[in-house]
DNA sequence: TAGCTAACGTACTGGTTCGTACATTAGTGA
DNA sequence: TCACTAATGTACGAACCAGTACGTTAGCTA
């Protein structure tokens, strides 16, 4: 997610208004979700960028269009990285197991975004709503899940009346939740969802969990 | 949630510390649940009560304690609704889905619930670590399913080496994501996981999901 | 019924925090 | 090179908000 790694070498050019937006956002994205909204602080986004609040509002306009803008960032890394997807070389098991393991893997790796997301649905999604951008996002994600539905269904291989938009959730619900609720649930259970040790393991349990949903016999609907 | 209904009768005598205490934690939940922690108003809760803000000081503390006591009753209203479970005459299948179903239904009917958790986890667990009621708390659903683990082994009917936090926090995401990711979700893909003409289809989905997956062939782990 | 204490109310404060008025400089195009 | 504008910095204000000092009263008990 950090779109900023280069240190201010002095001979260099101090203007810079991408830089300067950039970094703003990186700073931002790291405040909001350690936060939430409310928790944030706009003097504290300041205080960690090379430039000062001012430029918040002369770029962003306030905190609520900032947090928008954070939002319209993470969603478009997700969408990228979904646009890399790629298993269409792969029987439909497989791939589906793929895309849960991959859907796996990126939710571990931006426990920020998880945490944004949580944080705008206490918000009742309010922001996305209001951008223009997050509203037409739309998912390559789900037109992956079509094809594999599709061709599963051929093959005789899956259940006929799934759709994609619900296996799509159920993926999600189980990667989204062992990252948003680790720590109550670590502090109620005593087991941290999180553990590398037992990785691998939710990982396969995941596939496990939609290749038996899709394969099984339904009973009457 | 809510444990004060009776409307101040002028007769009535006017000191009461427990209906105070109860009716400050009634307004507090749905403040907190509304807008968060930091969110979240000492005045508005205050404003909302039939008492004063010096009531919420005399009787939490502060903010961040009464939080925690919403949070403390919260959790213990679902220990209590998970401690009336009774699901052991049914066959492990039958139960387990029933299991399933009690865990929807309870989610969908406590929203506010979802949020304070989603709102805790947003500050990593920790009044929940500051808390000496919540650390043993304790889970009833936890034991059922140990039960309906062991008897479904027993009979051969599931899969051996299921464990039961996992198979607990496998329900449990689905049906809070369903709840905590509701406006986030609507607002993407344009459906709305909590429509009442799509709520027996995502019971159902739930319980096939599960059944399937404790039924299923594993494959080698 | 006197007095004692738990329960309650009012009014305020000190710090915090979003936002902005005003001043300044870098870089660019004529 | 000169002027113009985008980009940036400083200092401040006004509102908000958690928490408290101080005062009052209800109701119980001796």
């Amino acid at each position: 997610m950090t779109s900023v790694e280069e240190p201010a070498r002095p001979g260099e050019r101090i203007r810079d208004a991408a830089r300067t937006q950039a970094e703003i956002l990186d700073v931002a994205t790291q405040e909001f979700a350690r936060a939430g909204y409310d928790g944030a602080r706009v003097d504290e986004i300041a205080a960690r960028t090379r430039t000062t609040k001012r430029m918040i509002y002369y770029y962003f306009g306030g905190k609520e269009q900032l947090f928008t803008a954070v939002l319209e960032r993470a969603y478009g890394v997700i969408r990228e990285a979904e646009q890399q997807l790629d298993v269409d070389h792969l029987d439909p098991v497989a791939a589906i197991r793929r895309l849960a393991e991959l859907t796996f893997d990126h939710h571990e790796q931006h426990p920020d975004f998880i945490r944004l997301v949580s944080i705008e649905n206490i918000h009742e999604a309010q922001h996305i709503a209001g951008s223009e951008k997050l509203g037409k996002i739309g998912s390559p994600a789900l037109d992956v899940i079509r094809r594999i539905l599709a061709s599963g269904r051929e093959s005789g291989l899956f259940t006929a009346d799934v759709d994609a938009v619900d296996l799509h959730a159920m993926i999600s619900s189980f990667c989204f939740f062992r990252v948003s609720n680790r720590h109550t649930f670590g502090a109620l259970f005593g087991r941290d969802l999180l553990d590398p040790a037992q990785r691998a393991h939710y990982r396969a349990m995941l596939g496990d969990m939609v290749i038996a949903y899709l394969t099984a016999e339904r009973t009457a609907d």
